[in-house]
RNA sequence: CGGGCUGUGGCUCAGCUUGGUAGAGCGCCUGGUUCGGGACCAGGAGGCCGUGGGUUCAAAUCCCACCAGCCCGACCA
């Protein structure tokens, strides 16, 4: 009854946070949990996320110089055993398959027929079972660098999945690149984390933290890993992309070797670098709201609805006719170096449950239209980054005319907001006292939303890392780029060469 | 994989202690009244109460086993 009171999603960001996010992705249909566990199903409003995601990406990799392509599902255990710090970094989570065919028991039930004479893992990650065709290929420095990248999914046997942030099977891209030399494979690793930091920013409005990360927490085999950073509305971090120098290592366990400009045998230089379908949920715990899903509009399924209002028969064709018409005329322009995306909701439903649909599916912006708009030629205009209750009335030309506009200011506001509340909860800190009280909940029962990221000096100690660690639960997230101002560990009272950044995460 | 909790129509749950073969709200369907707003009225569909076994004249309710899920720990894009 109280309509203006109540919010679409319950509970509210600030009463659970985790429920919430659950909650505006079952009301937004992005996707549900399936019966097989851990996995998910994604829906097509969030798999138009993810394929505007994808389309965004790729035409980024192909300007970069990559080209797709596709390898197998299964890596032979020998192959994935090959490099033995990568192989301590995934076997927890293998999912192997060590039968073939299915035979009808004793008891009438299906069971496991012939043993594999060699178990398949399903790719976790794909290093090993690419870097030996990337074996084959490369006999000579000409044939550097390789430039590939593969759309795929892949399996990791998490204990604790959660929609789009941790499933068992997801969604991703993943680049494997193999160099000459050290330098050109370690400029690809910053140049491919530099367009993640850009696809964040501005498709995404996220804005990130990029840099390095700590001993601990980079990936098993590499030399070194770059990352993104975001923080999400419950101050925590959350990592949206990633890009790795491998060294020499893979080449070594995979045999890429070619003959380098002397003459000589040498082992090559490779990178990998990935986004996951994780970064639809990022999306959602960055801009939703108590309302539901809020979408950047870049990366909208759908940028606009019309809402024919049809409270009379006799008016109903006239309201739809202008309608579609306007539908027709916004297809016909560009936001973003595509076309407008429309849809004219003429479900037989009421308006209101209408109207509260889009909203909890985050579309960027609302029109509704109806026999009163018609008699004096204007529209009622609702933005998804501004209050429910707030309409805009203009007239369908200047709507049509300012709607590429208006699609970019909420892109733009979206941002500027994310980046207002990540400046908001990033410190400096400079001493332990501050950092724990920073990072500890007043209510120890019910923890409310607290800390952030924590700008502070560190000594570069795994050892001090593992105890923050196991006493927060807080982690290096990443260390930035470039110099900084050199100063003393916070914990320690070393010397360390600059700030880290400190956060919760994901 | 360890510790705690829970499995009842699509969703949220009541009923279980004190056994007697199912309830509510929301959602869904139909008709009507509404309709610039997630409305209202009336009617209706939908559940062998997670699975298997046991106790009993009788089990959603008691006992055992298994399975699944949630939360907490170790891991993670």
């Amino acid at each position: 009854m109280t309509t203006s009171e109540k919010n679409a999603i319950s509970p509210r960001r600030s009463e659970d946070f985790p429920e919430w996010y659950q909650q505006v992705i079952r009301a937004a249909e992005l996707a549900e949990p399936s019966d097989v566990r851990g996995c998910m199903v994604i829906r097509p409003w969030g798999y138009g996320i993810w394929e505007n995601m994808q389309r965004q990406l790729d035409a980024m990799f192909r300007a970069t110089g990559h080209r797709n392509a596709y390898f197998p599902l299964f890596i032979p255990l020998s192959y994935f055993a090959k490099e033995a710090e990568h192989v301590e970094g995934f076997a927890k989570e293998c999912a192997v398959v060590t039968h073939t065919r299915l035979e009808a028991g004793p008891d009438g039930k299906l069971k496991p027929g012939s043993p594999l004479n060699e178990p398949l893992v399903v790719r976790p990650t794909s290093e090993t079972i690419i870097g030996a065709s990337y074996a084959k290929w490369v006999q000579s420095y000409r044939d550097l660098p390789i430039l590939i990248n593969q759309w795929a999914n892949v399996v990791r046997w998490e204990m604790r999945p959660r929609l789009f942030l941790r499933t068992t099977e997801f969604l991703w891209q993943e680049g494997h690149t193999v160099h000459e030399t050290e330098a050109e494979a370690r400029e690809e690793t910053s140049r491919m984390l530099g367009v993640y930091e850009s696809f964040a920013q501005d498709y995404c409005a996220i804005p990130v933290f990029a840099g390095e990360k700590s001993e601990s927490e980079k990936f098993p085999g590499a030399v070194q890993t770059l990352s993104i950073e975001a923080m999400v509305q419950d101050r925590k971090a959350i990592q949206a992309g990633t890009s790795h120098f491998l060294g020499q290592n893979f080449a070594k366990a995979s045999g890429i070797q070619f003959q380098n400009r002397e003459g000589r045998q040498e082992y090559g230089w490779t990178t990998s670098w990935g986004m996951t379908t994780r970064m639809v949920g990022t999306v959602v715990m960055m801009h939703s709201d108590d309302d539901g899903l809020v979408l950047p509009p870049r990366i909208a399924p759908e940028q606009i609805v019309i809402l024919p209002i049809t409270p009379k028969e006799e008016t109903r064709p006239k309201v739809l006719e202008v309608c579609d018409a306007l539908a027709l005329q916004l297809r016909g322009k560009r936001f973003a170096d595509a076309p407008i995306e429309v849809e004219v909701d003429k479900r037989d439903l009421g308006g209101g449950v209408k109207n509260w649909e889009w909203i909890k599916k985050g579309v960027p912006i609302r029109v509704e239209i109806g026999p009163r708009d018609l008699e004096k030629n204007s529209v009622a205009v609702s933005r998804r980054d501004q209050p429910i209750k707030s309409k805009e009335f203009m007239s369908i030309q200047e709507f049509a005319a300012n709607a590429s506009e208006m699609l970019m200011s909420i892109q733009n506001n979206l941002y500027q907001r994310a980046k207002k509340f990540q400046e908001e909860n990033t410190r400096v800190i400079d001493s332990k006292d501050e950092f724990y009280d920073f990072f500890t909940a007043k209510n120890a029962n019910k923890a409310e939303i607290h800390g952030g990221f924590a700008l502070a000096h560190w000594n570069g100690s795994r050892k001090v890392e593992e105890q923050i660690k196991n006493d927060l639960k807080v982690t290096v997230r990443v260390v930035p780029f470039g110099k900084g101002e050199p100063g003393k560990c916070i914990f320690t009272g070393e010397p360390s060469p600059k700030r880290v950044v400190w956060a919760k995460s994901y």
